[in-house]
DNA sequence: TTTACTGCAAATATTTTGCAATATC
DNA sequence: GATATTGCAAAATATTTGCAGTAAA
């Protein structure tokens, strides 16, 4: 699937969402919702908001917040946060959990890493009384780059 | 093992710690690592902070928040973050990882689980050139009281 | 025409920082 | 005695909120 049809498959999924639960399908949210499409890795608010402002699209960080939540709530979007660092988001394409985060404690690196066997087990998990939507898994550690640091020391 | 026991055991982890980093042991670090492992649930600065007052044990905040990272970086303490909730931490015990989390995104309640299996699969998973120390798994759904909650809706 | 949504600015909340006083090593 | 750590208050930062104006339905 090519760019531009991700991006009209996507647009539909949001419509959808936004008719279902009779909120309003303004420019600003569809804007945002392509920007956020335009990312290839994860992204804050801020460099959301500054890629808009930069293209000349202005749309208040208000906004951005509150269309952000939109985005979450119908699962293009996902949040994640580490430290005390601020928010940092990411797009989902197709199947929701393909991938999962190798995090460096020292320099703070994110990575993705795809590790199919450990999803298909993930999926094949069952919690009673619990309605699973989809799950997260950081792995924590030290990246190759921090430990060749380390050794010099 | 018993309480008096683990509390003894993670003072000594820390004292180490301390000792190897070249760090002072103030009294105001091991009050804190104490009511750490008085905490029997996730718990936020605030609240550490407030059940030190509470108990006539007055440190500044500056000081727990010190104070905490030095216990996650010594591998006693854990942070988690969900939402934009303020940051929650809970005390590790024996073997790191033993238990995950599931999250209800409707009401924000966090619940641990054990599966004891799912951790060994974890525990088995090896990354190139990356070096893990732990790992957290987050399940994110709907627990069962929002589940009766919607059906009355 | 109704009212949800937007932008802006102010408010809130958490965490960090600067600095003088104190206590550990 | 040297300096790491503390407490306090102020600052920084991210996110939320109130409100008046605008635009979607």
């Amino acid at each position: 699937m090519n760019e531009d049809k991700i991006k009209q498959s996507v647009r539909n999924t949001f419509t959808e969402y936004l008719h279902s639960k009779k909120l309003r399908k303004t420019p600003e949210r569809y804007a945002i919702l392509d920007k956020v499409f335009d990312m290839t890795d994860h992204f804050y608010i801020e460099s959301l908001y500054s890629t808009l402002e930069s293209e000349a699209y202005h749309v208040s960080r208000a906004t951005v917040y509150n269309t952000i939540e939109l985005l979450i709530d119908c699962g293009l979007v996902r949040r994640h946060q580490f430290n005390n660092q601020p928010a940092q988001y990411e797009k989902i394409t197709g199947v929701g959990n393909n991938h999962h985060h190798l995090i460096c404690t020292q320099c703070g690196k994110i990575k993705e890493v795809k590790d199919p066997e450990l999803i298909k087990t993930m999926n094949a998990r069952r919690y009673p009384t619990f309605h699973t939507a989809y799950f997260a898994i950081y792995v924590y550690g030290v990246c190759s780059r921090c430990q060749r640091k380390n050794k010099k020391k």
